[in-house]
DNA sequence: CTCTCTAACGTGGTCAGACCACGGCCTTAC
DNA sequence: GTAAGGCCGTGGTCTGACCACGTTAGAGAG
């Protein structure tokens, strides 16, 4: 009379749902590493008792998940996963709210003030270094709307590698982009206003030099007076674009 | 001469990722709703003027990404993206690293301390009386691994929920499963010593009670210091069961 | 007239087989 | 020796059929 009954967790899925959660197991588990070749379609349809269309469900969402690299004429490879998935579920996931940036610009704030924390305790010579080398190419192209833009994203994500942990970096990799072009934009906006650049490069120096201190709390102070004075910035220039037009 | 080249961004796609893209689109534009019922399979395929199997890995596509609810005999309906999508894409993006539950435990630090300070200046009456409630329940479970656990959890969504950020909200409810298993673990570990049952309900109070009195720098400080001696406590046990063993 | 059961219909689920399109490799001709 | 061409293995697509599940409308019984 046992095994009639079957736990609905996961194993009362079949077909395509079966395959998938088959690869998803050994992808998680390591037994499929990035590389690794599948074999042909039509044998693994039939060593896994499906039909071909069945496995191409599987194998498609498998790809569109950004686990499988399915290339025609060669073959199918797993490939790893890389923080891109993690951006476009997100995006979906925030896509009915409203005034979505600045949510996401939150969850930026909330990554990063971690992150240089941790990065205080963690960071390396090596992470320093590199930190400061796009603290250079920053200040070198405050003039620059793109590569200035380009610096200060750098700039943020060197901080964030520094913490030396995965998870906030992939997870800040995953937002990152949401907020790249609006950054750009702003820097268009205010390239030419001498007060913002000055206070660009100062700001960046300043949690730069706390950081190289090592003084968590300093740092984070800092970082955070840096993303609210660029925010009252914005909104400052907002104002008197609103008030020239009126 | 015009348009014989082709912006490689997403368009040159073919078959189910054209059709996947097509549905994502609508998705993401408002263009379909959560609960909209899709056209037959059959006459999608028309439409679309692609075969049904093709058509279908577009679909089976969507559902595993949590996106389409696909039901036999009665059709395929619009599904809001929950955050569990997003965890599972978590789960892939991180699965290839050690020791990830050290590190998304960072990332819910960072989450938390975030959205504490948000909370202090947006946290409505209501907010604040329903973690005053689900304090009170941690307070009274506290010899209940189990429950405690769950108030516990809850208590902690309360504040995320009321700094009023989705996107905060969205990346806590992902991470928060990975950690809730070692979370009840713990408990059932701990929660026989006295020390640590009494310092679980005064943190959580003075947490609280910081954040009534809307002071961000305090608040942070205090669920910091929580997580920090949490983490403390933890390692003690662990050595001194080790201890015991050796 | 009302209730119930059954059969038909519409839907997704699966399958088999065929053919096309692309990439790599080997042979062949120069 | 090199370059062109053709084979072969691979994914990409299509067609048409049949099965399994839910719904519903209609026929029948009360």
């Amino acid at each position: 009379m046992l095994g009639i009954v079957r736990q609905d967790g996961e194993e009362a899925a079949s077909g395509a749902a079966r395959v998938f959660t088959f690869f998803r197991d050994r992808l998680l588990s390591g037994e499929l590493k990035t590389g690794d070749r599948l074999l042909p379609e039509r044998e693994l349809s039939l060593a896994l008792g499906v039909s071909r269309p069945v496995l191409r469900e599987a194998l498609r969402s498998l790809s569109m998940l950004g686990l499988l690299d399915i290339q025609h004429g060669r073959g199918a490879f797993v490939r790893a996963a890389d923080a891109s998935v993690l951006g476009q579920a997100l995006t979906l996931c925030l896509a009915p709210e409203p005034n979505i940036l600045d949510d996401v610009m939150q969850a930026r704030i909330a990554i990063e003030c971690q992150a240089i924390r941790l990065a205080c305790e963690r960071a390396s010579e090596r992470d320093l270094k590199a930190i400061s080398a796009t603290l250079e190419t920053l200040v070198d192209s405050l003039m620059d709307p793109e590569a200035g833009g380009r610096a200060d994203y750098d700039f943020h994500l060197g901080i964030v590698a520094a913490s030396g942990s995965v998870a906030l970096i992939k997870i800040y990799e995953a937002i990152a982009p949401l907020l790249m072009r609006s950054h750009v934009e702003r820097r268009r906006d205010t390239f030419q206003e001498p007060a913002i650049t000055s206070h660009l490069g100062d700001a960046h120096r300043e949690v730069f030099l706390s950081l190289a201190c090592r003084d968590p709390d300093e740092a984070e102070r800092r970082l955070r007076e840096h993303f609210k004075i660029g925010d009252d910035m914005r909104r400052a220039t907002l104002i008197s674009t609103h008030k020239k037009e009126g």
